[in-house]
DNA sequence: GTGAAAGCGCTAACAC
DNA sequence: GTGTTAGCGCTTTCAC
């Protein structure tokens, strides 16, 4: 790896003059002309490390996301890198399984590293995001609020578990049960209160046992739906609070030979990669490539020095079909 | 963000003794308390910036996938994650869209950020892999092979074609026709040449119009599906070379009320998030996760100092059902 | 076992 | 415009 000191001699000018050319100053072209020969035939690239180091600044933006192999992540991610790419910053993705402890790994990480930024959804655990913000490394949180003062770019959670219910009402269905995430998790929170809501005012009866918690995967929805199966009274439908879930519920429905005609489904997100046709189930689409974009041009935003008071945008989700 | 010189003045220590604490080397424990206790206080943690210029090398490895959208290639990143976080590295996720342009950009990045090494599935183009293996910088490819002296771990491509098809005969379907994936790539390549061979054995009749190329993606599967079912005499099954395209052409199936038992489809990878019972449609799993963490240990294996020649692992599919 | 000091490659004052 | 130089925070000889 050739350094600007080689570059600048083989082509007679100061290591100053080669730092230049790189960074937009103005260098006079014949001297332009032989640095950049020099260059191509050493094959030169600027030393990032070395760069950052004394800029004490990267572009460089780390998101932490609970789960690599969910969809929902994955566009989210999508979102952030396509905005973050075009500014010139490049995407360091990780993956916190929403364990506290690896958010906080990463955070560290974020920060040693000299990153631009961090944007990420906060685990359950109560990780200190005041100390990178100390740094003045700004932070947007995405899909789950904090109680730190940061941004927040996140869906408007009640109305879509209100969406998704109410579905299943003007379906006809009467007795609506819910696969919530894991308790303790804002979104799941917002969006099963959401249910309660409608299911309360529209089907009447009591919900004993129709509020079922499960983790946010697959595995989770297939056993919340075994459970609300062999419940004394099962419901006639059931809403989950994120696509994951939901793929697991029709695992089971279809297992048993029930179709999602007998036995109505709504989800709180989008089926990942579905083979069903676009009526069989209501999907309240979340905008979660849309999510990364906005939560990349915060960070960019506050990036570029920006500096009012905290906000938060709330997205709403789309109703799509059912 | 405190530095080594301000734990080592407040325990009353050279810097030189905190870096020893803090890389292994033997300290003395009176030193080593008061040290402990001053980066507590301080809230140090080492920069890793000015450590990677002062080592050039870092605990870094960088991912090169085509899509972090598909889920095969996240199962496979994964794996390198697993692997890799049990050896202290962390993972930095990059995709290329199977641009060549791409691709080269992240290697450079990779170099000039001191990366340990690169893992990566190789995009059609020609990128020079040569100049980072150059830099000492061990590179080795996952799922897809490349003209480099480079390590490499992939799928009996030939196999799997062969699997697949097979047990669409095997359940009595006779026009077996093949959605490919685009011209090129070798992975695509290798899986259509296993369909040929049986689809001519087997088959009897001629192939034409029953191979379709089209892109990797769910898009892909569905236009080369409506194709086929446009075709003068259609096939009676099919075959997709990988997962996302079996998705598209499952969904041009739903939408004209064609279930998988009348036309048979038979799938080169496993079905994302499927909602179908597992005996409608055979699957050749690959084991994503595992190329991954393969791939990771032989990087691993020449970031620690392996030199021997390169070496290529082929790990098998597996069909599931059908 | 510990300290002093050089240097990794770059950028940004500061002179000219 | 361009060169000289200091220094970002760390690790690592080299003495002691």
């Amino acid at each position: 790896m050739a350094t600007i000191y080689e570059v600048a001699a083989r082509a007679g000018v100061s290591p100053a003059t080669v730092s230049r050319l790189f960074n937009g100053s103005f260098v006079s072209a014949d001297k332009a002309d032989s640095i950049r020969r020099a260059a191509a035939e050493l094959n030169f690239t600027p030393n990032r490390t070395a760069r950052r180091l004394r800029k004490q600044s990267s572009e460089l933006i780390a998101l932490l996301i609970p789960d690599v192999e969910n969809p929902f992540f994955t566009a989210l991610a999508r979102g952030v890198e396509d905005r973050a790419q075009q500014a010139g910053f490049s995407l360091v993705l990780c993956n916190t399984d929403d364990d506290p402890g690896k958010e906080e790994h990463y955070l560290d990480i974020a920060a040693s590293e000299q990153m631009a930024g961090v944007i990420l959804t906060p685990t359950a655990g109560e990780v200190d995001l005041g100390a990178i913000a100390a740094l003045g490394r700004p932070v947007v949180a995405v899909d789950r609020t904090t109680p730190y003062p940061v941004d927040a770019v996140k869906i408007d959670n009640r109305a879509v578990g209100i969406a998704a219910t109410g579905a299943l009402f003007d379906a006809g269905f009467r007795r609506v049960a819910c696969i919530a995430g894991p308790a303790g998790i804002e979104a799941t929170e917002e969006r099963y209160l959401g249910w309660r809501e409608v299911a309360t005012a529209r089907g009447g009866g009591d919900l004993d046992g129709f509020l079922q918690h499960a983790n946010y995967r697959v595995d989770g929805g297939r056993s919340a739906m075994q459970r609300l199966l062999e419940l004394p009274v099962p419901p006639d439908a059931v809403v989950t609070t994120n696509n994951l879930m939901a793929v697991g519920a029709l695992q089971v429905l279809a297992e048993a030979g029930i179709s999602p005609r007998e036995l109505g489904v709504a989800v709180v997100g989008d089926l990942p990669f579905t083979t069903l046709t676009p009526d069989a189930v209501a999907q309240v689409h979340l905008p979660a490539r849309h999510l990364g974009t906005t939560a990349a041009a915060m960070l960019l935003d506050r990036i570029g020095g920006d500096s009012q008071p905290p906000r938060t945008v709330v997205l709403r989700g789309e109703l799509r079909a059912g």
